[in-house]
DNA sequence: GGAGCGCATGTTACCGCTAACAAACGAGGC
DNA sequence: GCCTCGTTTGTTAGCGGTAACATGCGCTCC
């Protein structure tokens, strides 16, 4: 930088100013900056730039998993609004372990991140701790907090309501007339869980639950792991006439075995996804899901984020907000 | 950092060196340090730490795009050899254009990583003379360098032939008797136009190539693409009898709609995919296809990085080393 | 015609940590 | 008993920017 003003005649501190903020700096001083600036190849480093300004223009990210489609999506809504406005993601993978979560939170804020992003609001006490004690403006995602939950904590939430949506599905495979209807569940995390206690007093309000026809098994979701819950399913109560699969792909692999059993769908099985994943409204035949606003939401948090950044006087952080960006039931032809 | 060293009773540059190198220090400062260090909460500031000492701890990751899983595995193989060494990625989107992915290199840049990682070689001339500015080390991923390409400017490539994956497709389908291959296409970057380079010339060296059955578009590959492209091929070469599709994704599709047309995969129709995402061994019936080692090749790629970062002199970078880590033809029952 | 004001630019003092060198101290060798 | 050497700890001087304040200058206004 010493260089560049040197070549431009002026002082660093000009230099600095001609190429963050223009208008503050004289046309004829910005121009010959910017071609010294350019001559030279100055890169100025963001490192100091942090240091001196206590901005790092990064964002950290927690996300449980890459290999979820649904956080993948969160996490390119993210991207797509962080990055034309200068800030950096911070991508860090929890594995779905609140401890986890509190470790790679550390690590992350060791970079001085200037907002955090969140998935859910299961955190253990350390994590709610070191949120309590942060400056900077923190989005919790995928989940709504309860109306006057975390009255000690303010918590800005940006999601859809978990136990609705698996509610709605529930609601649906009982007005289609279904009278044994099953439900089938991986990755039990906390929105997982959500879904289908939804889904549970859906089917009690209908008067058709059976707990007998929950299947909930803590492997991550899978193609594979749909069609073998489904025969397990089918071997265990073969008078199962509609089911629901907390994820699509699990839905996916159970129409799959489906169709390799020779078992009808919908006439003998009804069958519903959650998620309305790629190739979901594809499917033979196409799939009655969950369409879920995860890029809309990853959208919204990263603009919340920015906002709160924006403006350096924490107030934003009292008024705890609540953004609820819905769900959709696709009803196509599986049901 | 000055309170933690008045609590144990030493200088900062002792507590420095006790928390990152506590070998260096007596038995007795390090316990000293590390209690005050615990007990006032003391996070060191990686920004610091990175401008006094020119290392960020941190990797550029360039990949084209969130929503093709193909990358996701790359970055999931890249974050997990990179996390436990305590690097952070910086996950950088180029869209699949080199101009944008020049573009974003000079950001990623302004952070000053201490390693590079991109996808292909395909970058625009600007993009190779900043890398060959670069004083740290930079890997392409996904493909390998010809050997003696490049020659001007050693690099260092992690990846398996496009070219000869194309053409084990060409000739497994060839091999199986079929008589009129066709080819469909998305999403035309140079990877996918190398295994179509292969494919043809598979099936030039069988006698049987036909540019009229080769369908390339440049959308971005999906199921719902899949379906399209296979009516389209079928309504303008009703005679085709195997088809080539560069994604899996297109495959699915592809599969889904024969389904939908009561066509006999592979009576009638034999049909072979590429990269062996998840779900393709569970497709009805299961898809022939190629397993591409994607994780493993973000794997290698960042142990190679972490390698060059280790050893500070830029020796390393001159051995340009090309690792290949080849793929696997899976055939299944749709050929 | 001089006070007062606004704008453009310069000066100073850090931001929080670490490389490099200096100093202090005890142990071993002759 | 003195010198050398290795080990542990301290001192100094930045890393490359930017916040905050200071300065200089041309104008307007009465």
């Amino acid at each position: 930088m010493a260089d560049v003003a040197a070549a431009a005649g002026v002082s660093a501190m000009t230099v600095s100013r001609a190429l963050r903020r223009p208008d503050t700096v004289s046309e004829e001083v910005r121009a010959r900056v910017e071609e010294a600036s350019r001559r030279l190849g100055f890169v100025p480093s963001r490192v100091a730039s942090a240091l001196a300004s206590a901005r790092t223009m990064t964002v950290a990210v927690l996300i449980p998993s890459l290999t979820n489609a649904v956080f993948i999506d969160l996490l390119a809504g993210v991207q797509e609004t962080l990055s034309p406005q200068g800030y950096q993601p911070l991508v860090g993978i929890t594995g779905y372990g609140p401890e986890a979560e509190e470790r790679v939170l550390r690590t992350q804020l060791a970079h001085d991140p200037d907002g955090v992003i969140l998935t859910g609001l299961d955190h253990t006490p350390g994590t709610w701790d070191l949120l309590r004690g942060l400056t900077i403006p923190v989005i919790h995602t995928m989940d709504l907090a309860a109306e006057g939950e975390h009255s000690d904590c303010p918590v800005q939430t940006v999601g859809f309501s978990q136990y609705d949506a698996g509610y709605a599905v529930g609601a649906h495979l009982a007005a289609r007339g279904r009278r044994r209807i099953g439900l089938i569940a991986g990755q039990l995390d906390p929105r997982t869980r959500q879904r289908c206690d939804g889904w549970r007093q859906a089917l009690r309000d209908a008067g058709r639950h059976d707990a007998a026809l929950e299947l909930m098994v803590p492997d991550a979701t899978s193609v594979a792991l749909g069609a073998e819950l489904l025969e397990r399913t089918l071997a265990t109560h073969p008078d199962t006439d509609a089911l629901f699969l907390c994820n699509d792909d699990l839905a996916q692999g159970a129409l799959f075995q489906c169709a390799r059993l020779g078992i009808p769908v919908p006439e003998r099985l009804a069958v519903a996804g959650f998620n309305d994943l790629a190739g979901a409204a594809w499917t033979v035949p196409p799939l009655t899901t969950v369409a879920t606003p995860r890029r809309a939401i990853g959208v919204e948090a990263a603009r919340l984020l920015i906002a709160g950044m924006a403006d350096r006087t924490p107030k934003s952080r009292e008024n705890p907000r609540r953004v609820d960006l819905g769900f959709r039931l696709m009803v196509r032809e599986t049901t």
